[in-house]
DNA sequence: CTCATAAGTATACGATCGTATACATCAGGG
DNA sequence: CCCTGATGTATACGATCGTATACTTATGAG
């Protein structure tokens, strides 16, 4: 078996679209979100990208550059809207019951979200430094400054980071791994635990 | 740019071994748990992995018959010795301390160890099914039943879930993304706001 | 010493990847 | 209406992948 099985006939027909660059652009932003976030950025081809979004892979290249400048694109696109973090936090007493439902309700174990930083877990073992480092970036800029300057008090960036790592160990275990206890026990029971967690390092020491 | 570069001169001549199955086979095995753990199973080549090993690509398909066994075999060395879980866990109270020292230890963000978790976090978003319910196997009979075994209580093997993936996030976060404040900050500081997160999580509701 | 066999290599095949070049076609302003 | 530029496609290239087939070479038992 020569790389990975390929039965892909797609979902649906795409049919064609009047031309309009707009339409265009935002069909392929779409379709690679859901696709880096599926396969990581070594494992989504453009090919694949470019035939959900009902076009050839070409056309991809002329409106992104490259797969680099693509991955920018959708990863920014991604950060933008479906979050987590940075839509309407609650207040701060109450940020761990909030975190842990968002990252229970983005990581159930059947569908696969186009969320931004699942997309950047999925994508980290990349062989492209250059892809780490846009997706750090976005990362630090969206999510960490957002939720640090939300907790405040010592510490905040660290605290932060580690509530973004819990977060993002979550989504490996659940929807990756689909480790067993995270995948099969039910997201009531899963929030009881994993809320006070999320709150303590929102408290700090 | 096709695929990715390579500059790959091998760090060492690789002297050539006087005909040993054993120990080609062991050595197979080490190159292979360095090359997955540092770029997954999709991100590491064969031929890279027999080059460091000394030997030839196809040597590694007659050893282990398939990349996929080549993983699983890598996976299962990996995990019976170098892991933090496993090698005689303190009482439960210092559990926490412990269990944040390790993973910190282990994913100090120059190095890339042996570690079969870290494997398996990286390996986590390839396209085979087949080589993520591998290593979801040997997480759950290795790491998750011994630290469910050892905390009890209710909840016990969804806590020790949680628990590995706040580990597995810190290793995301901190070797793969290279998040600024976990990569920058002292492993004491990060320390002492892990140990009683991860406490938490072992001592239970 | 010899020689069967285990240990290892060389070469090639088919598939897929990102992308460069050249070509086709629709759409709107003159 | 028409033609120019924007939008999209076809084809191909070089590289890399996993691995199948055929070959070479060293080693240890007799």
């Amino acid at each position: 078996m020569p790389r990975v099985a390929k039965p892909k006939p797609a979902k649906t027909p795409v049919e064609p679209r009047r031309r309009d660059a707009a339409a265009t652009r935002q069909a392929i932003l779409n379709s690679a979100r859901k696709a880096f976030a599926a396969h990581g950025y070594d494992g989504a081809g453009l090919r694949e990208i470019a035939a959900n979004a009902g076009v050839t892979a070409m056309l991809v290249n002329r409106y992104f550059g490259s797969k680099e400048g693509l991955f920018e694109a959708a990863i920014d696109d991604a950060m933008s809207d479906a979050s987590v973090i940075r839509k309407g936090m609650p207040d701060l007493d109450s940020l761990g019951a909030y975190l842990a439902a968002g990252v229970l309700e983005t990581t159930r174990p059947d569908v696969t979200p186009l969320d931004g930083s699942l997309m950047m877990v999925r994508s980290g073992s990349t062989t492209n430094p250059r892809v780490i480092e846009i997706g750090r970036k976005q990362i630090e800029k969206m999510h960490l400054k957002t939720l640090a300057a939300a907790l405040g008090g010592d510490n905040a960036a660290e605290r932060a980071a580690l509530i973004l790592s819990l977060i993002a160990g979550v989504q490996v275990m659940r929807q990756m791994i689909h480790l067993t206890p995270l995948a099969k026990t039910s997201p009531a029971t899963l929030q009881k635990l994993l809320a006070p967690v999320i709150q303590q390092l929102a408290d700090g020491a």
